[in-house]
DNA sequence: CGGAGTGTTAGTCG
DNA sequence: CCGACTAACACTCC
C-alpha cells in the first residue's frame, strides 16, 4: 500500500536492522522481480537504507545498491527468529509463514536473518543499480514533495504549462515525487482546490497552499507511520500505520467534508478514484 | 461475473 | 517532437 510515507517508514524500520548485515542467498522465486546477478550481492555488506521517491535504496559494501519499487501491492519484511520488520500492502503475509505465495525475492543473511520482498500484483521490482544507473534512474523524479528546497515557484512553473487536471499533475512523479492517491486527494481538500481544475488556472498563492497542504498531509502519515486500509491487521505493531484514522476524504465517499460538513463525492479522474468535497474545493 | 485497487509507463493519437 | 489520454502490467477481494 505504499506511498511515500509508507516507504518512508519501511526504509527507516529496515535502516535499524539492515546495516552490517551479510547477504549470504538470493533466491528468486519470480524472475521478473528481479533485475542483476547474485554475484554481484551475494557475500557483501549491507552499509544503508534510504529512499528517494518511493525508491528504496539499499547501499552494499561494494560500490552498488539494491533499488526496491513497491508499487502498489508490495510489502518488504525482516525476519529474524520472532522478530518481524518492515510493511507494506496490508495482507496475511504479514503474519503467515514465509515465504509465502506472494515471496518474489528472498535474501538470506550471515547471521540467520532474512529479508523477504512480497508482491502479489508483480508490478513492484528489485534492482542492482550500479551508481550511475542510480543516477538515471532518480533523474526522472522531481524532488520530493517533503525537500525544504521545493518551491511554490517552481511547481507554479510546471502547472501553468499544463491543462491537466491540478490533480493529475500532482500525481506526475516527474513533476514533484512523492504524492500517491490517498494524500493527494486529502491535501486538495485540506488546500480547498477542486481536484478536476487545469492546473494553469491556479495562482500562485494557491499553489503555495497546495504545496502547504500536500507536505502537512504527507509529514502526517510519515508521522503517523503511513495508511493501513485493512481492519484485520492494524493492531500488528510495527507493521499498519494510523493515517487511515486521520484522513479527510480518501474512502469516505458521502462522509461529512471535515472543513464545511458538506458530503464528499467521489468521481474518476485520469483512471483513478478521486475524493473531494465540491462544496468547499473550488 | 464485473469492477476497483495505495503506481508508473508504454503506446497511441492529434 | 510534444502534450494528453488510455491501456497495461497480474492478482485478489467485494
Amino acid at each position: 500500500m505504499p506511498e511515500l510515507p509508507e516507504v518512508e517508514t519501511i526504509a527507516r524500520r529496515l535502516n535499524t536492522v539492515l546495516p552490517t548485515k551479510v547477504i549470504t542467498e538470493l533466491t528468486v522465486f519470480h524472475p521478473k522481480s528481479f533485475k542483476g546477478h547474485e554475484t554481484e550481492i551475494l557475500n557483501h555488506e549491507i552499509k544503508k537504507v534510504s529512499r528517494k521517491a518511493k525508491i528504496i535504496i539499499i547501499e552494499l559494501s561494494n560500490q552498488l545498491f539494491l533499488l526496491i519499487h513497491l508499487k502498489m501491492t508490495g510489502q518488504l519484511i525482516y525476519s529474524h527468529g520472532q522478530t518481524r520488520i518492515g510493511g507494506g500492502h496490508p495482507t496475511a503475509d504479514w503474519v503467515s509463514d514465509l515465504p509465502s505465495k506472494h515471496t518474489r525475492i528472498q535474501l538470506s543473511f550471515a547471521d540467520g536473518s532474512q529479508l523477504f520482498f512480497n508482491d502479489q500484483r508483480l508490478f513492484g521490482w528489485i534492482k542492482v543499480a550500479d551508481d550511475e544507473y542510480l543516477r538515471k534512474e532518480l533523474v526522472k523524479f522531481g524532488p520530493d514533495i517533503i525537500d525544504p528546497s521545493l518551491t511554490a515557484e517552481t511547481l507554479f512553473n510546471h502547472f501553468k504549462k499544463k491543462s491537466v487536471a491540478i490533480k493529475v499533475a500532482l500525481l506526475d512523479p516527474s513533476i514533484v515525487a512523492g504524492l500517491g492517491n490517498i494524500y493527494v486527494c486529502d491535501a486538495l481538500n485540506v488546500a480547498q482546490i477542486d481536484p478536476f481544475r487545469p492546473s494553469k488556472s491556479l495562482s500562485l498563492d494557491e499553489v503555495k497552499k497546495v504545496l502547504e497542504a500536500s507536505r502537512q498531509t504527507v509529514e502526517k502519515g510519515i508521522e503517523l507511520g503511513g495508511t493501513t486500509f485493512d481492519g484485520m491487521y492494524v493492531d500488528i505493531d510495527g507493521f499498519a500505520g494510523k493515517y487511515q484514522g486521520v484522513v479527510r476524504v480518501y474512502g469516505r465517499e458521502n462522509k461529512p467534508c471535515l472543513n464545511c460538513g458538506n458530503l464528499i463525492t467521489k468521481k474518476k479522474l485520469a483512471g483513478r478514484g478521486t475524493y473531494y468535497c465540491p462544496s468547499c474545493q473550488t
